[in-house]
DNA sequence: CTATCTATTTATAACGTTATAAATCCCATA
DNA sequence: TATGGGATTTATAACGTTATAAATAGATAG
């Protein structure tokens, strides 16, 4: 490890030019009142011994750390959930002053914790999570240590905060629209557990379009997206044998639609005819699976973007009330013709 | 955000107990020379005020961060492996003074360029990383650089460093021994891509047993464990239509068991009765799988536990060469009795 | 009662940076 | 030749911590 002294700091860069340790630290943060000529001769000795500042002395002098944070949900980690979100929020730090760093989070303790954890060590200067709650605590916390956030989802607490979320309310009666123009007339739709605040998004947009169509619908009571793959299998499978089975159904994550299309196949139920099925999808792993089902596409990365770029403004001193999205849905229906091969899942033999 | 003087330092605590700041900091640091007294007063007003040191004055003064990074490779993530990881880090720096912190690294850049990163910008004390490569430019760069490491797997470096790794080669053997012993004759293998250090431990692992048990045996040219799932299905559709078709494979990457047995299904084979297929599996996702197939269970939170341990110990200085450990292979046969019910990927109707 | 030693506490300085205020320089103006 | 003023540079101090050396108090020995 390079030795103390072989590191430079402004004050080699000082003493190489002659000027004080001050006048260099100006230079390089193009403060005013420096001549041009000297910023440019500070700037290019800098650039030549590859002087890097100090982060803990910059840390302790101006009390920023230069650091946004993201919590890595380890549920949000399959099928490269948070890859999609690290890189968009990099791309979005990119030419920046800040750096990235993530802090994980453990199913075993509450979602507070890697909050108070940033909060208490002083981690970083802003921090985006996902997966929020109506009531969420974190949501909370950071607005009563006026601590700069935006979250990855809205919630219900009556207060403005920054957020990027994804509309889906419209992916729902998206979804339903589609199924009702190819002819499904009895939809049931997966949601995600009760203390999501897209949950109630999910569902409300659903009501509204089955509503509006006038089809029959329902909803699994105990069945959700966080339950286990053989639980959602079982329930599909006892549930298409039951008077009035649903002929179509909309699914919120790709896992759960895996086991969905595995039930389906094993009665005899082949998607596209007997039955269909949209998927909001948020990875293009899934584009090989066949049959081809109807999928509509939510850019995790380009949310990631958003979250950065959005919590950089907020960090600045902008209202958080300006500091809202709203991410548009993106069919990839089948018939417009994406993916390619059969590869995972279930597979037609002919 | 607190404002900057409510936060409590040790002047604050120096105020309320009419010390000196050094003697406050010898005390909360269990430094020699404290009185018994003393130090307990001090601890005592610390706890109540809920003092927190500032981690970047400390880093200024000692220039230690007190960081530990786990560089995340998005190719990684998937199912699981990474979430694992981090657990078992995390468990390692529980009641340690140390900080875990996530340094992302993309696939678009050379996998040292967060190594650089971390060494430029001093943002942790140590470093762990994974998918090491036999002339691993990471570990020559720690190397030169003095810095503490310890990497998930070895090199071919003729250096002494600090390592954990997986037995691969005892897996491929343990593979080929129960592929055998179930009446297989033609054995196949894939592999992950030639860069990486553990296709050696597979191939050599693979080979040695093949030729002891005097079995014929295939290694698939351009398929690997990287490769596109649909490529993989592809191969083995044909393959297994050429003369003298493999009729047990080993495979050291669960994605791709799962396109193995999709082709398999779709070629009329049933796995248990064809064919058999032994695979190295790190998620306990694919307990689920049906047909039930072979496995060989890699620890991966235990890799990340005994990472972080060695981890410290390195950086406390001890040898490179005392901080190596080789972890054993865990079968999880399937006459065994693990995993419960069909759920995801391929299914049988009857 | 003074000198010496030990136990404990404290003053000082420094890590590398930047905010503030003060100083210097150069030139134009009176 | 002063004088004012803008442009530029610099000295000083501080962020919160800890390493080093010095100081103090109390106890023991001579």
């Amino acid at each position: 490890m390079a030795r103390r002294s072989d590191r430079p700091t402004l004050r080699t860069i000082a003493e190489m030019t002659g000027l004080a340790v001050t006048t260099v630290s100006r230079a390089l943060l193009d403060a005013p009142q420096i001549a041009f000529e000297t910023r440019q001769r500070v700037q290019r000795v800098a650039r030549e011994i590859g002087y890097q500042p100090d982060r803990a002395a910059r840390h302790l002098r101006t009390g920023r750390t230069n650091v946004i944070s993201f919590v890595l949900d380890p549920h949000d980690e399959l099928l490269g959930f948070s890859t999609s979100m690290i890189s968009g929020l990099a791309r979005a730090l990119r030419d920046t002053q800040y750096h990235l760093v993530i802090t994980p989070h453990f199913a075993e303790v509450p979602s507070i914790d890697p909050i108070q954890y940033i909060l208490r060590n002083r981690m970083a200067d802003g921090v985006v999570f996902s997966r929020t709650e109506p009531k969420d605590p974190r949501v909370k916390l950071l607005m009563e240590n006026d601590f700069p956030f935006v979250s990855h989802g809205r919630t219900d607490l009556g207060v403005e905060h920054a957020f990027v979320d994804y509309d889906n309310a419209a992916f729902a009666r998206m979804a339903v629209e589609r199924l009702v123009s190819k002819g499904r007339r009895r939809l049931a739709l997966i949601l995600p557990p009760d203390r999501f605040m897209f949950r109630r998004h999910l569902r409300d947009g659903f009501q509204e379009a089955v509503e509006r169509a006038g089809v029959a619908s329902e909803l699994p009571g105990d069945i959700n997206l966080d339950s286990n793959a053989a639980d959602l299998y079982a329930w599909l499978t006892w549930r298409l044998r039951q008077p009035d089975p649903p002929d179509g159904m909309v699914c919120a994550g790709e896992v759960s639609a895996l086991s969905i299309m595995a039930a389906l196949s094993d009665q005899g139920l082949t998607v596209g005819r007997d039955f269909d099925l949209v998927v909001k999808q948020t990875s293009l792993l899934y584009d090989e699976v066949r049959p081809r089902i109807d999928a509509v596409y939510e850019d995790i990365a380009e949310a990631g973007e958003n979250l950065g770029r959005l919590l950089i403004r907020r960090i600045a001193g902008e209202r958080p009330g300006a500091l809202q999205l709203l991410q548009e849905p993106i069919p990839r229906f089948a018939d417009l013709g994406h993916g390619t091969r059969a590869a995972i899942g279930t597979h037609q033999t002919a």
